[in-house]
DNA sequence: AGCACGCCGACT
DNA sequence: GTCGGCGTGCTC
């Protein structure tokens, strides 16, 4: 008996390879089985899929088929869930399904031959055993709940959601969450949960509460991450463990939403208006609206957790009788502590301190008080490097990369000239490259100048009772920064992070890195230096992600009751009546929200509107846009002349081709074509049809010139 | 995406 | 004479 199977591989995205091929084999095999198959020299992996492919097969010459090369059945088919959850993804973003499929599964897997797949799991047997059974010693020690907790963890047991949990940092959310997986692992013996956060540098600290929670009550084994920081063998370690059902609960960033969990019953999405759940690259999905698809998917609860949430979840979890779709659950109030110790917002009117002054005399004496203290200070500037652009006043030469459409960062620390895009670095010329003038003058500011001017108008402030032979006069002041480039090597954030919470640190300076997640308990003062940029940049959303920042950098003060009550944040600002600013001041997402939605109510933007982007790259400017224009005129073209395609084309509408912000990027060249809709549905039946005519276009004379392009799909930057 | 094939420059 | 640069083309 011959039977041909579907099997998806990794195929390019447009490629003129479709992704699901078809192979022979004395046998059928069921969807979801792992398979190894040749591919012209290669031999790879392949997902076994349902005969009534997706894609068409084309006519394929039968007697040329070959043959699966091999079946790993050491690993169970993936879940018909998993199956459709990669469906309804490729499709969704518009990629191929072999390239969301295989992108979906550890890399290792896709090295392993059969045989060394079956050792790998001979080994993961004889560690689990090995680890046996967890110690049901009553260790839990489940913190009392506020009675808000309480109603939140009620309401998750008893709906079925989605929910949001709108709760104000320090609210306790996690312990929301730790309660919920619990109920929910406790209630069925083999059910699993799924608990999402933005990056991988807060997997750390939750994966050690999660431990402490859960170590004793499922083993230490019941736990695994998953995320990009991983080595290889451990994704694949982790993988299976989920795969299996021997961990009980998975961590993870962004990718971890396609892991294979076949008992899921639970999928948490920490901080869900993190613009890191999307992705850049490949696939250009949202992990949290799949998680929420794949909750309904697999009847799991779903439960976005969040103190700014994003605005299209906010909208959702409007009342259901106005149309909301998720059930809202608010947490208003910080734990150990009543409404009015929030830390107080104060506006510094930069209009009225000195010209180009970066701390404002108010702020940089609200720092000495506090340092004088024995207390923490936080500064925040979300720009890495001395200064953005190196200036010739004599000539006019700036730090431009000779490469992009961009200036490079000044990084004062190595002397050296550093393009953030493309990563071309020298060192910085001693005179102007353009005229030899010897004053090149740095413009605007980075994290490292803040910190040597902080410690420059420190340095007459020194630490209370450190008084010794060494400094007769007391210690100076010790200050620390944390960016990108101080924590480029694996494992200093956390060394850094220690030493601030150890006390080792009185002021630390810091890009968004510091403002997100970190539980610094000593900290009193947080300022923002020059926040304002936002308020006004070109892209709608900006507002909400400075609004979200700015919480959550508050958040860092005042943790520790104790030192709650006289917390305050500090925002330098040359607009000090901004209505984000005052909405700010008074902790009230819920009005900023409302604003916030109000105007894109007013301009039908997200959430009332849908969109897609498509980009294209080419080595000039004009045959980006080019073919970008003519692949749209194509499509009105085109189809048009099909049958119901006017009613879709109608609620469509395609803008010119426009250069992207950063026009060029490693000498290639960027453009974009804003596709909008009013109705999901129609921009999803049109993008789906548009495929096949870029492909077209492609190989038209406006496509002349064309390195690629790809589709955004709910794009979260324009 | 891989991987081969193929056709040109500078190394043991 | 080979090693290796990356352009072009193909893979059920």
């Amino acid at each position: 008996m011959t039977i041909w199977l579907s099997v998806l591989v990794h195929t390019p995205a447009h490629s003129v390879l479709g992704s699901v091929l078809t192979y022979r084999h004395p046998a059928p095999l069921a969807p979801g089985t792992l398979v190894r198959v040749p591919l012209g020299a290669r031999e790879t992996l392949g997902v076994v899929w349902h005969k009534d492919s997706d894609e068409a097969t084309g006519e394929l010459d039968v007697g040329k088929l070959r043959d699966v090369a091999g079946v790993i059945d050491t690993v169970a088919p993936l879940s018909p869930q998993w199956q459709q959850l990669v469906r309804f993804a490729a499709q969704y973003y518009q990629r191929s399904l072999g390239e969301v499929a295989l992108a979906a599964l550890p890399p290792q897997l896709r090295e392993l031959s059969p045989l060394q797949m079956q050792r790998r799991l001979a080994r993961a047997a004889r560690s689990a055993e090995k680890a046996g059974p967890p110690d049901k010693s009553p260790n839990a020690s489940e913190p009392a709940l506020t009675p808000e907790q309480t109603h939140a963890v009620e309401q998750i047991q008893a709906q079925t959601g989605p929910f949001l949990l709108f709760g104000a940092t320090g609210s306790g959310k996690t312990e929301v969450y730790l309660q919920s997986v619990q109920a929910l692992l406790e209630r069925d013996p083999r059910a699993q949960a799924l608990v999402m956060v933005p990056e991988i540098n807060l997997t750390p600290q939750l994966e050690a509460r999660f431990q402490e929670r859960f170590g004793p009550l499922f083993g230490a084994q019941a736990l695994v991450s998953l995320h990009s920081g991983m080595t290889n063998p451990q994704r694949l370690g982790a993988w299976l463990a989920a795969h299996e059902g021997r961990a009980r609960i998975v961590l993870g960033t962004r990718m971890a939403v396609f892991a294979s969990i076949p008992r899921l019953a639970l999928i948490v999405v920490d901080e869900e208006h993190d613009p890191s759940y999307k992705s850049g690259e490949g696939a250009r999905y949202s992990a949290r609206d799949l998680a929420i698809y794949r909750g309904k998917l697999e009847q799991a609860k779903v439960v976005l957790g969040s103190a700014t949430p994003s605005l299209e979840s906010w909208y959702l979890s409007r009342a259901a009788d106005q149309g909301g779709r998720y059930l809202r659950l608010h947490m208003p109030s910080r734990i150990g502590s009543v409404a009015q110790d929030l830390p107080l917002v104060r506006r510094v009117d930069m209009n009225h301190q000195a010209r180009n002054a970066i701390f404002s005399l108010p702020l940089l004496q609200a720092i000495k008080e506090r340092v004088l203290r024995g207390e923490q200070c936080m500064v925040f500037l979300n720009r890495r490097g001395y200064a953005p652009v190196l200036h010739c006043a004599d000539c006019g030469w700036k730090s431009a990369c000779p490469h992009c459409s961009a200036y490079r960062v000044f990084h004062k620390i190595d002397r050296s000239l550093r393009c953030h895009h493309c990563g071309f670095t020298d060192r910085v010329a001693r005179a102007c490259p353009g005229c030899g003038n010897p004053d090149i003058a740095p413009i605007g500011r980075g994290t490292e100048q803040i910190e040597e001017v902080l410690a420059d108008l420190l340095s007459d402030v020194r630490r209370p009772g450190t008084v010794c032979a060494e400094f007769p006069l007391g210690e100076p002041i010790r200050l620390a920064r944390i960016d990108a480039d101080t924590t480029r090597l694996k494992g200093t954030l956390q060394t850094q992070l220690a030493a601030v919470h150890a006390g080792d640190v009185d002021v630390l300076v810091g890009t968004q890195m510091i403002a997100k997640g970190h539980d610094f308990r000593r900290i009193t003062l947080v300022a923002a230096v020059n926040p304002d940029g936002a308020l006004f940049s070109s892209d709608f959303r900006a507002p909400e992600r400075l609004f979200s920042l700015l919480m959550q950098a508050a958040g860092r003060a005042g943790r520790d009751a104790r030192l709650g009550q006289h917390s305050e944040v500090w925002i330098q600002t040359f607009q000090p009546l901004h209505p984000l600013y005052a909405a700010l001041k008074n902790y009230d997402y819920p009005a900023f929200a409302q604003s916030q939605l109000a105007e894109r109510a007013q301009a039908a933007m997200p959430p009332f509107s849908f969109q897609a982007l498509v980009r294209a790259e080419a080595r000039s400017q004009e045959a980006a846009q080019a073919f970008l224009n003519a692949a749209s005129a194509n499509a009105s073209a085109d189809m048009a002349q099909w049958e119901g395609w006017a009613e879709t084309l109608a609620q469509v509408s395609l803008y010119a081709a426009v250069p992207m912000a950063v026009q060029r990027v490693a000498n290639i060249e960027r453009a974009q074509m804003l596709v909008e809709s009013p109705s999901r549905a129609a921009l999803q039946r049109f993008l789906g049809a548009w495929q096949s005519v870029l492909q077209a276009t492609r190989s038209e004379p406006a496509g002349k010139g064309l390195i690629r392009w790809a589709i955004d799909v709910d794009p979260l930057a324009i």
